[in-house]
RNA sequence: CGGGAUGUAGCGCAGUUUGGCUAGCGCGCCUGCCUUGGGAGCAGGAGGCCGGGGGUUCGAGUCCCUCCAUCCCGACCA
């Protein structure tokens, strides 16, 4: 390719409202232009780079023996209406009519065609298992886009959705795709972690996520320090390790105290000397159907995912002030569990084996020291419903845990019969007894995948792609293109290359070298290669590796091999 | 959806407080000269519904009302 023919507009300066560095150098670097909150134009650049993605994708899926095929982004409302997502998906699923005033939906999953269309066609035992893949676009009109690519409305992702005759065939396609995934992110260059994940209102199936660790990372994740234990969970899903028995001896008598204004932890432990962690914090969350009040340490936070599956309900909220004072009689600050009736009352294992708390006596400007949990009140549910923090042990070996930021790019899920059963994809066993397909989705975000590329790999000059997701190989900049010498010896240079099956920039406008520099630096191929006055005379090519900014001199005879030698590394 | 902010040339911004002639600057773009190893220099030039609509006024980028868009924080979320 020709810089002269290229459609790669870099800019000086980013536009004000980009403000993760992938947005900003995707724009800078004329990848992507923004079309509207959350749509881009990919130029392009951004095309082959997506392009190279999805061949990795495409190469890893069919290893493992999913077979592509492509779903419409039009769906017909009945097929969500069927599953029930019409209702419960809210307003993130983009709806519209067409001229009948019939419902649609652009999909932001397949589940439902897919299902739909296995229905159709798959009857028997015989034509399972099914691994069926597309890579398409998807659509979320998502509250907040934001960050570029990483959280957009329309977006590319490659969905795999697995159908199995029992728990054990899905085991094996779970398996399977864990190991494409792994393989996926390897061969993209990123640094990844797949992560235990939540599995959420779907049901108690296994799922993980796969997580590239950027600081710019919307996600949090906690994972074994040692190296021996692989444990790695998404924060909202990451369990404490039980609290050792404490001995119950020595038990103080409770007691009032006053506490003028003393709402939050900070200022009762201040207050009254005492430690946050022998503080019982309560909070009152609501439900759909109740209210409840949810006890952990005070040095302590909810995890409110973890408290949504205790309760098996559909969402939770932090209670407001007039709840509050409604269920403890006492304003915001001093609620806690000694007296409080009517309402179901869940503690963290923490709290379970607290000895002399300090605690909200449920009056105004009053705590409560000395409480102990049994003696001075009862717990409904006693389960782990807090948030673990960065340096707990490991749930695994004991090691410490370490917290990371990660950008989720991939998640593989068991599904189970739930759409099976809602929509009636069913086969005949060898019984001839009739069952549900047990089925499974995997997903990967290619789009996000390339902002995640970009978060992990970038200086102060631009972006640094991974070599096997770069647009192209090496960037080809005659210095001066006045000198025909140079022009020649680059095009020459340029040809071989081709020849040799790698993809190249020749940068052959008419601009000063500093300029064409600071673009090869911004759109970020792996090697540069440089061919200035030096060259025409010693015969020796100048090859600069983005990465690093080592420069190698190169025997002109010698180029190829060195080239693809170097490409190997990066 | 709540709170905050911003919309002026392709990009970055000034001008708005205190209304006043023809709306500015830097970068980028076009032409020419010159230059050619890290975003050069000189000269000339093109490019604006000042987010949209309504109002106040002799006069609105500037004041008022309204709508829209975008960004940030929060809530929410596969």
């Amino acid at each position: 390719m020709r810089a002269t023919e290229l459609l790669a507009p870099t800019l000086r300066e980013a536009p004000a409202d980009a403000e993760v560095v992938s947005h900003r150098l995707l724009l800078r670097a004329g990848f992507i232009r923004r079309v509207a909150a959350g749509v881009y134009n990919y130029l392009p650049l951004a095309v082959r780079v997506i392009k190279k993605i999805e061949q990795i994708i495409r190469e890893e899926m069919d290893r493992q023996g999913g077979q592509e095929l492509l779903m419409p982004i039009l769906q017909p409302a009945e097929l969500w209406q069927e599953s029930g997502r019409w209702d419960v998906y809210g307003p993130e699923l983009f709806r519209l009519k067409d001229r009948h005033d019939r419902d649609f939906a652009l999909g932001p999953t397949h589940e439902e065609i897919i299902t739909t269309l296995v229905r159709g066609e798959v009857n028997s035992y015989k034509q399972l298992p099914l691994l069926l893949y597309q890579i398409q676009n998807k659509y979320r009109d998502e509250r907040r886009p934001r960050f570029g690519l990483m959280r957009g409305r329309e977006f590319i992702m490659k969905d795999l959705y697995s159908f199995d005759r029992d728990e054990e065939g899905l085991q094996i396609s779970y398996l399977k795709m864990h190991e494409a995934y792994t393989r996926i992110f390897q061969r993209c260059g990123l640094r990844f972690r797949p992560v235990e994940a939540d599995s959420g209102a779907i049901g108690g199936s296994e799922t993980h996520e796969f997580m590239v660790l950027a600081e710019s990372g919307e996600a949090s994740v906690l994972f074994c320090e040692s190296g021996a234990c692989d444990y790695a969970a998404n924060v909202e899903r990451a369990a404490q390790v039980s609290p050792p028995e404490k001995v119950k001896d020595n038990l103080k008598n409770i007691a009032e105290k006053e506490t003028p204004d003393c709402r939050t932890i900070e200022e009762v432990s201040q207050f009254l000397g005492i430690a946050a962690q022998d503080i019982i914090k309560t909070l009152l969350y609501e439900t759909e159907a109740e209210a409840v009040a949810v006890l952990v340490r005070g040095d302590r936070d909810v995890n409110e995912i973890k408290l949504l599956n205790t309760l098996g309900c559909l969402r939770v909220n932090l209670a407001g002030e007039e709840t509050i004072r409604k269920v403890t009689g006492a304003s915001r600050g001093f609620s806690g569990p000694v007296g409080l009736k009517g309402i179901k009352i869940i503690a963290d294992l923490e709290v379970a084996s607290i000895i002399n708390a300090a605690a909200g006596a449920n009056k105004d400007n009053i705590h409560w020291i000395n409480v102990n949990p049994g003696r001075d009140f009862s717990i409904d549910i006693i389960t782990d419903v807090r948030m673990v923090e960065d340096g707990e042990p490991c749930p695994c070996c004991g090691q410490k845990l370490k917290e990371a930021r990660g950008i989720e790019v991939g998640q593989i899920f068991k599904l189970g019969i739930k759409y099976s059963k809602l929509l009636g994809a069913t086969y005949l066993d060898e019984g001839g007894k009739v069952k549900p397909v047990i089925m499974g989705c995997y997903g990967i975000g290619v789009t996000r995948t390339m902002a995640a590329a970009i978060e992990q790999n970038n200086d102060q000059d631009g972006i640094i792609w991974p070599a096997a997701i770069a647009p192209f190989h090496a960037v080809i900049i005659p210095v001066n293109t006045k000198d025909a010498g140079q022009t020649a010896l680059a095009e020459a240079i340029y040809a071989r290359l081709a020849a040799a099956g790698l993809e190249t920039i020749l940068d052959d406008r008419a601009e000063r070298a500093g300029v064409k520099f600071k673009d090869a630096d911004l759109i970020g191929c792996p090697l540069r290669i440089t061919v200035g006055a030096k060259a025409l005379t010693e015969r020796q090519i100048e090859v600069r590796v983005r990465r690093t900014g080592e420069t190698t001199m190169i025997p002109e005879e010698k180029l190829e091999s060195a080239v693809l030698e170097l490409l190997k590394e990066l």
